[in-house]
DNA sequence: CTATAGGTTGGTAGCGATACCACAGAACGC
DNA sequence: GCGTTCTGTGGTATCGCTACCAACCTATAG
């Protein structure tokens, strides 16, 4: 019974199964274990059914810990995004999920609640956990962080803008762009007087990107810029609500309103459901972001689609590759947006 | 200048900065290191200084991986919900992740995708990475699952439902409960012709329940329980459009109608106001979920208010409790849920 | 002045896996 | 027929950190 795995002390103080353990019921060594588990046809036929055998029998899970203190390499990305609860981010970190869980990958998730300093300890807590490779959805990142990053060289790939100088990667649309776009688009309709709300500016690259792209489209389409016009809110139905009710009354002459940011228009659409005030008739709303919702509200709303999935995957994709060993090189994606056109405008 | 730290051998092929580089440069041995990151007090002033220069030096961040397998202790949690992407899930994992985070805790999130094979192989793979806790939103799992958890000793909450046997700890609300009140209520107002459109059947015992609820409801009101007035239909605006649109034309002395999950309710919402149907006047409408969404359309919607948050909070209070040394007794604590009437019923 | 306690510090031995090298035996060529 | 390649297997030495114990130093009491 005691078998030629004889000599060896057997001191488990009721730890948990180790590999060794297997090797020794299953009459192996405790490198044809780890063979036959994480390269299959490396090993023979036989020994892979041994094997196979005595983990199934003690429902062994082999310790990644281990495994990666190891080999020197985890399994694990890291992921920070402003806020988890938003669907917008949400969509995206689904995206990245698939395509992590396809390739074995599992995913560290982080809030930074739209603080950098806060990003900037999330990501030393990710790093020190060695993860294999981060996304950031912010792109204005302390100094501090920059150093950090500049010093590890884990793939990153940051999305929510396209960075002039990115880290490393990034995938992304131009938020400046799209919000320039959108404005021509509400000018080219005809409408004259166009208010703009953004979400809160500080610490936040994305909205002073769009409120750039607001100032420059009206300068395109010869339009005067009025400050008046512009209204900072946080994300919200009521906040859009607010914000509209009170451009109209500071601007009786306002025949549009460009939302930039979360549910901001639908708040407003609903406000104005409330008080008889057509739409687009007295006010045109426009969105950013192609929420379901806007599809389906009535009228429905003209919006800017961002494929907030495709750059969840592609974010994803590119780190697969860079782990899989394609060099090192700065990507910088670009994947657009459009604007979709619907009743409110 | 070579000192006393002379005899060891310095063959570090270029590789990480280590916690004896650090006590190197310190001056100091590795475990005052050691202690001065994890257990500041239990080092002398002088130390802690000289350990923190050399720190900031040379930007160290300690390798986890390798304290974990040191310690056989790890700060990260795993959670597994149906859907990343789904908002209901969103608040809770972000009242999770605060939770965690105030505990100097991390997440590892995983996607079932509603399949019970799926979350076996995730939560395999959580405990492969020796999470210290798990949060699972599903209470129907796979029996190898459940041989699974019953072998380990980390903690687990279970959310989503009330399991009548948890496996651990449970934080919810009882489903059945909630459309029991819902479909009461609704036949308390006056309406006798109550339709139900629940969310996919298969695999989710949240939606059986609320089903079950719904026909024990029509038992105490009295009304006679119609198979034809139940549809099932996946969540979406649209499929909550068509399910409503569907009995209207079966059934039309339909004058209610619950919708037992997700955005249902708003998409037939939009869909009388697209029709001109009144609500309540022509049909009412009732909506499970407290999406703030409902708050803000005209009219606004009756709902049931589950307190996500809350959820999420406690349970990851649960663990933290656990993990601090709470001794190992089976909880299960009911959030319960609120009714909330408002214009559409 | 010595004994004892308490508070700091350091050395050693793992944690459970994988990388790397060595080696045994099968398959092959000239 | 013997070197050569190839495949499959095992042994050994880490990976970077922490637990545990031993040693030391200072303080206080008797």
């Amino acid at each position: 019974m005691a078998g030629k795995a004889n000599g060896r002390k057997a001191r488990n103080g009721g730890g948990e199964i180790t590999m060794s353990d297997i090797a020794r019921h299953a009459g192996v060594s405790p490198m044809t274990v780890s063979r036959a588990l994480s390269d299959p046809p490396s090993v023979s036929e036989k020994m892979r059914r041994k094997v196979d055998a005595a983990v199934r029998q003690f429902g062994y899970l082999p310790n990644r810990i281990a495994g990666s203190l190891s080999s020197k390499r985890t399994n694990v990305v890291g992921l920070v995004v402003p806020s988890i609860r938003n669907s917008l981010y949400a969509a995206m970190v689904q995206a990245i999920s698939d395509v992590a869980r396809a390739n074995g990958l599992h995913l560290m998730i982080a809030n930074s609640g739209h603080r950098l300093e806060d990003e900037e300890a999330l990501v030393s807590a990710l790093l020190a956990q060695r993860v294999c490779g981060l996304v950031l959805h912010n792109t204005a990142h302390s100094r501090r962080l920059r150093e950090l990053l500049a010093r590890t060289d884990i793939p990153v790939v940051e999305t929510g803008n396209l960075p002039a100088k990115p880290i490393d990667m990034a995938v992304s649309y131009s938020n400046f762009d799209a919000a320039r776009a959108m404005t021509g688009h509400l000018g080219r309709l005809g409408y004259k007087r166009i208010g703009f709300v953004t979400l809160p500016l500080r610490d936040n690259d994305r909205s002073r990107e769009r409120r750039r792209g607001y100032f420059a489209a009206l300068k395109e389409l010869g339009l005067p810029a009025d400050p008046g016009l512009v209204m900072e809110a946080p994300g919200g139905f009521a906040e859009g609500a607010d914000a509209l009710v009170r451009l109209v009354q500071t601007h009786p002459d306002i025949d549009a309103c460009f939302f930039a940011g979360d549910v901001l228009a639908v708040g407003a659409l609903f406000e104005c459901q409330r008080r008889g005030w057509a739409v687009p008739g007295r006010i045109a709303i426009a969105s950013f972001d192609d929420l379901d919702l806007l599809r389906h509200t009535v009228p429905t709303v003209t919006t800017l689609r961002i494929p907030r999935q495709d750059i969840g995957r592609r974010s994803a994709e590119l780190l697969v590759n860079r782990l899989r060993g394609a060099s090192r090189q700065k990507v910088r994606i670009d994947v657009g947006f459009e604007i979709v056109q619907r009743e409110s405008t």
